[in-house]
DNA sequence: CGGTAAACCGACTCCTTTTAGGCTGGCGCA
DNA sequence: TGCGCCAGCCTAAAAGGAGTCGGTTTACCG
């Protein structure tokens, strides 16, 4: 079993195999063993691929984020279909809630430049602006998919059950909320998006709010 | 040197020192020999504190978070509190940017509820959305702080150069951006803020941006 | 003053990453 | 067709870190 007629690895079924492993043992438990395990190979082997473990967790991050679906909102406005988009991020991220992290570690900017620059020119913005929203979205986006991918690889609840006696006002603020976690999601989008036109309108933009 | 006469090791201290290792060397090359070494003493003493290494690093992110200062913005609005308070969290966790992913991985909840709680008895908005603005203002505060942690960690540019050819939208967004980082930030938790009020002022709370 | 247990250590095991070098068979080329 | 190269796998083993076990010393408490 020198050389076999098809080779059994390769970049992308190296990442997916490692993807797998992530999702069923968690990312601690990810080992060059395992992954090879599931190819048939052994680890070594996977050098011959990749320079080092972490460029082979590089490539996860990498399909994770190619692998996202490309939304299309017609008909709807211009901030429904940010919001579309997002909320297809989040949803993406969080089919693979033990391997989001390795989004942080592993951001492929680069991979998002076209991305932003449609954004930009469909924002109905002034250019000053434009970072603003594309920043914000953005970090909003995954920033708050990773909480909750982190929250439930460890499997626990988003927000744990609270003590009324300790903290009333926060419970009644947790039970009087009327939104699901990914409806919380979609609000904060709207608010923030509300908030660009209201600050833009009045020309507050840059200004304290008073 | 078999019990010294005041314990060299205390879950404080060597929750320390792992953080100035992780601030020397980052996160990765993090060892229980470095560790022991800042302390004057050998890697196995460490688990007569702690059960295993993940227990120190939790230990870490929880010193990370005591260690905040608490912010009093007096005479300001209270939406313009709220962003002091995310400022000096946001400054906080930049100092440790190797550190930093370790709030992602044991986010201890528990120690921020009564925080939450203040701000539920502060907010002057119906119980009904409180819980968006302290969910939203939360992740995108930790998130955000994070994504740029992560890039100061790595030594690149939060935003990479851009290809005026290829990109030329986004490039001249970059180019019309009036704001660093920071206030960057805080620009985009004002429009948040303000698309608060704007939806709670025509009651569009929960509805689609039209 | 004696017993208990706290606090640290050395030696060891196990596991994982990574390097070095070897084998084999597909494939280009004469 | 035959030859050699090298892609693509292998085994062996080094290097190093996590964690265990069983001391040893000394503080502390009755």
């Amino acid at each position: 079993m020198a050389r076999p007629s098809k080779p059994l690895i390769s970049r992308s079924n190296a990442a997916e195999a490692a993807l797998e492993v992530i999702d069923e043992h968690g990312l601690e438990e990810l080992s060059l063993g395992l992954v090879a395990k599931k190819l048939g190979v052994r680890p070594p082997s996977l050098y011959h691929h990749f320079k080092d473990k972490s460029e082979l967790l590089q490539e996860v991050a990498r399909i994770m984020l190619v692998k996202m679906p490309v939304i299309a909102a017609p008909g709807e406005t211009f901030e429904e279909q940010i919001i579309a988009r997002c909320v297809a991020t989040r949803r993406s991220l969080l089919q693979h809630p033990h391997a989001a992290p390795l989004i942080l570690r592993y951001f492929p900017r680069h991979m998002l430049l076209s991305a932003y620059n449609r954004a930009a020119a469909d924002e109905p913005y002034p250019t000053s602006v434009q970072m603003v929203v594309i920043d914000a979205v953005e970090k909003y986006t995954y920033g708050a998919s990773l909480f909750e991918a982190s929250a439930r690889a460890r499997g626990i609840d988003p927000m744990p059950p609270v003590d009324g006696e300790k903290y009333p006002k926060l419970a009644q603020a947790i039970a009087d909320n009327p939104f699901d976690d990914e409806q919380l999601f979609v609000e904060s989008l709207r608010m923030f998006l509300a908030g660009v036109r209201a600050r833009l309108a009045n020309g507050s933009v840059g200004q304290p709010l008073d």
